[in-house]
DNA sequence: ATCGAAAACGTAGACGTTTTCGTTTCCGAT
DNA sequence: ATCGGAAACGAAAACGTCTACGTTTTCGAT
């Protein structure tokens, strides 16, 4: 067995192994008291990086100015004790040496990353998108970093997101519920947290945390009142999980509208779906058989409405004389859809900036106020209804 | 003037002035060699957080396990040279005590965040957040964070934000360029450095790059060739502002079919638009009055080809049989326009997919090959052609 | 000239990890 | 029993910043 050498004095006699690395063997020369492995591979990694790539810190500045870190700091942090010229001249460094602060140490001195961690459900949903625009904007024009999770609609995935995000790095959370969620012990276990969480859009009724809604009961009941007026008599409604604070707050509108009306309510002119697009159309196909009376449907986003609209047209069944169609949401798809759609604009953009404004407000105030907030839409009226 | 007391030992004799601390006077008591602020708001800032918020650090762990800091990492790392009880142990005590390493300290020393920096010129326009969709998807299953920044198709922020995200915290940056970006400058400036930068979709030619592609001048040429075959003559195309390799490649891909069908070229049919919904319908306009003979549109996205085709059915111009509408992209709109459209499906969704793939393994594999990678796509065909 | 306040600066942690370089303990073979 | 190698563990430095606590210097008032 060929005995290791020690790459100083090149003998073998002193050898000594010396514990592991990384599963690596390590060896001690007792004579020239030094560590090595024989580590074959570590020749070939050479850096793609040239030296220079090293960051400057407030050490390189120090030693080029002559002071001491702390006098760069407090440079760099205008603070008030330290001499104007001294404080000139740092700056000056510190420009001209290209410095740039390392954000992790401050991070993780001040123990805050000016970083929002979102978590939303899907990405490729108009209305998500928007709002995170909404979002994205007022965090970035307040220096906050935007961390972005989808949970696909999957509670599993929210509950992971979540722990990943509270874990660390964040300021604050901004969360919209999975449509699968209906538990919210997930949330509470950080409520009481030094990190501040605002519920958006689809939010967990009953628990303690900042909302921001949309107008779902004053939208709903607007937009049956709407109906009712145009002589509509049978109204469909499609809904969401009933756990939802949107579902629940748009069938309160609704029913108000007609109760308003004197319309009886009956509860199979409702349909819970999954925002599916099979879930769409079996609950159309449903209400067309059994109700031939029909004459309007409420419909839980734009995009719903579009392909509601576009099954309706397939049977030859004429929108909006026949049947009346009404979207939720007011995306780009409304306005060019024949006939051109009605619907409830919900100011989706608003709610993601109050959302990430609340937030930051409460970030920065230390507050935690439990305020709910409910952004107002209106109804656009278009030809579909 | 009152004089001030030391709290120890109540007394005004032997205090001393000693600096300033937050623009705020500190005093020293020089019996009792305590210093102190005379801060009154000290006292109102009540913590609205229990002691008990304190993350659980891996000091905490070893004091209970008895052992080093250094041992309860090997344990936490699974690394080998460690007894397995011992490890087991401190295991079993992480997950007890509920500890949460904290990223930043990781990130510190390791120099690697495990998260993406993504520049994109906007959330709410389809393409986009379904591209980032697909980013967001990959870097999730690879364990890695996201952060989004928005350019709004301004150069500034474009700039701005590399800036921010190149600074620190991220170990790749995938960028989509805004369209009034014609110099890269500010891009060049990081490509040497250890951090790995992929463009996708809108990329810039000739940078040492990688890039992502979508499959623009065979899209294009396809496209072409189909309208050709339907029997267009008069076709004109849509394009973005001529800088970009979108631009420049969907055209070259209506030459190469022009050219195979012996078409002849009319650069007046070209039109380049930035994005807004007057610069297309003013292209629109100016077509139709310019060539009365025009039978087809190639669009440059599915958005503006809805916009087209209503404005022509406004007109009363019959989409397909006098003007054939091909769209580019196939987002959801298409399917519920009327016609349906006809459009290059880009594959979106996998643009983004691959991008955050090729980033990821360029972190990981430490290898900085200049790739291009086009994705292929197909062309859907519907009613509007 | 002297003294004290105020200004200006420095030292030495701390933040919570990982890693390097050690040492100590254990154990089987002689 | 002893010795060498392996296993198991620890001390300390490092990452780059901020800050509590000191010290030194300056300077105006006496």
């Amino acid at each position: 067995m060929a005995r290791v050498k020690c790459p100083i004095c090149n003998k073998t006699e002193n050898i000594l192994k010396a514990g592991l690395i990384r599963n690596k063997q390590r060896y001690n020369c007792k004579n020239c008291n030094y560590h090595f492995i024989t580590d074959k591979k570590k020749k070939n990694k050479i850096p793609f990086f040239e030296k220079s790539d090293k960051q400057i810190t407030m050490l390189d500045i120090a030693r080029a100015a002559g002071v001491s870190i702390t006098t760069v700091s407090r440079a760099l942090n205008n603070r008030s004790d330290i001499n104007v010229n001294t404080g000139r001249k740092i700056k000056e460094l510190a420009v001209t040496m290209n410095y740039q602060p390392n954000i992790l140490a401050q991070s993780l001195v001040n123990r805050t990353t000016h970083t929002l961690g979102v978590i939303i459900p899907s990405l490729e949903t108009t209305i998500f998108s928007t709002m995170l625009s909404g979002i994205q904007e007022v965090a970035a024009t307040a220096g906050y970093r935007v961390i972005i999770c989808t949970s696909n609609e999957k509670h599993e995935r929210e509950v992971a997101n979540i722990q990943a995000l509270m874990n660390n790095m964040i300021d604050g959370l901004l969360i919209c519920h999975s449509i699968h969620t209906s538990t919210f012990e997930h949330l509470r276990v950080h409520m009481n947290k030094r990190i501040p969480i605002v519920q958006f859009y689809r939010v967990a009724v009953g628990l303690n945390v900042p909302q921001i809604l949309a107008e779902d009961e004053a939208g709903a009941e607007a937009v049956t009142d709407y109906l009712i007026k145009k002589g509509s008599q049978k109204i469909a409604m499609l809904l969401g999980p009933k756990e939802l604070s949107l579902t629940q707050n748009r069938l309160k509108g609704y029913q108000n509208a007609l109760r308003k009306n004197k319309i009886k309510f009956d509860k199979n002119l409702l349909a819970h779906v999954d925002f599916s697009d099979e879930s769409v159309y079996t609950s159309l196909d449903n209400w067309l058989s059994r109700f031939p009376e029909l004459d309007a449907i409420i419909s839980i986003s734009d995009k719903s409405a579009a392909q509601i609209i576009t099954k309706l047209k397939n049977k030859k069944i004429n929108v909006p004389k026949k049947i009346r169609v009404v979207g939720f949401g007011n995306e780009f798809v409304g306005e060019m859809l024949d006939p051109k759609l009605t619907t409830f604009d919900t100011q989706t953009r608003h709610i993601g900036e109050e959302s990430s404004r609340l937030l930051i407000e409460q970030i920065i105030s230390g507050k935690r106020d439990i305020i709910t907030k409910v952004v107002p839409g209106k109804l656009i009226i278009r030809d579909s209804a």
